[in-house]
DNA sequence: TTTGATAACGAACAAAATGTTTGATATTAT
DNA sequence: ATAATATCAAACATTTTGTTCGTTATCAAA
């Protein structure tokens, strides 16, 4: 991909995360976001089909950097990052929302979270299933893994739009001790 | 209000939500609403300003009526309602939604969830108030509070989507296990 | 550093959806 | 029965969307 697309690609996804910061996803129009980016209309369509494109596209690109980190082991946190602890991952999760140089606050707050919610649950949901764990017996299990990704994006959700301000690890803890995960430590 | 009036009322109310289980909200047109509701287009705009303000007064009307029985205590239910009991309190909301004649499928499946389950969080909210002993003194108030009602949103959507299969009592139940509120019987 | 390829531009256009106005017709409340 | 008013349908203005195309600017590669 040349130099110049991916310059536009990036000015309309800024300008796209400003204008739902302040507005609802309907009413923003495409001619909005070309005035935001200062990009031409015929580009803007050379880019995206639809708004709805564009916004699921920033969504994808968003987790794929989030999750990625199973794949390319980038060291750029100081974990040691050996994946197995649910505490672990949800915390390097976080970390990587937070440095995510596209702030995910335009997707995720305002009124437009839902299609980005989709995605994270989508996420989410292989991630618990690799902690079978922590996915109760005592109810179905749908019911349970539901509950665990719903819950966490929910949990992750407020802590964006409140700006990030607990620490992951405090955010993880917090979290686990709300399912009823964190006391495994001590009883087991 | 004139008779006639709730019969248009009723009848956009029902076309939008037929329409909102086959298609996201932001890809139907009014003209489809119209067709589907057998309505006249000036028709439509005396009745609301925008789409979006027919889906609000839409989940508005439904709350209105499933969170109405504090107020006039209709004994449609056989409950002896003394509304003490966070488990009563829940079971009956689940049978309040399940026989809500507008059916509630359309406006929260497909894809255009996301407004009606903001207004459902704030009754929630309101709702665990009351219930101050629900709320887990090990994290911030706020965060145990958000983790409560997005749970209980996720897990009510998740079981109106499974066509509400699950019995509310079984609902009410599964969801207080998840939350650890169940043990408190036997362990107070 | 020139050159061939292509991305961005912007203006003009077509198409679709949104709202508004109108006067005629039908329904309701009293 | 009558006055009030809600619905209708058709025509209209407006806004938004999506496309086309010739020109200009930028980039990658020789």
């Amino acid at each position: 991909m040349d130099r110049r697309q991916q310059k536009t690609r990036n000015a309309i996804f800024q300008a796209f995360n400003r204008l739902l910061e302040e507005k609802h996803f309907n009413n923003i129009t495409v001619q909005e976001i070309l005035n935001e980016a200062n990009i031409g209309r015929s580009t803007f369509y050379s880019h995206f089909e639809t708004k709805d494109e564009l916004l699921k596209e920033m969504c994808t690109d968003i987790f794929d950097h989030v999750f990625s980190h199973e794949l390319h082991s980038e060291t750029s946190h100081d974990f040691s990052l050996s994946d197995h602890g649910l505490r672990e991952k949800i915390t390097h999760l976080l970390y990587h929302l937070k440095d995510n140089k596209g702030n995910v606050l335009g997707v995720l707050s305002g009124e437009s979270g839902e299609l980005f919610m989709r995605y994270f649950k989508e996420y989410l949901i292989t991630m618990f299933e690799q902690y079978p764990d922590c996915i109760k017996k005592e109810v179905p299990r749908e019911f349970a893994l539901n509950h665990l990704v719903g819950s966490l994006a929910e949990a992750v959700k407020w802590w964006i739009e409140n700006r990030m301000q607990m620490l992951p690890e405090e955010l993880a803890d917090n979290y686990l001790r709300l399912i009823g995960y964190g006391i495994v430590e001590a009883s087991l």
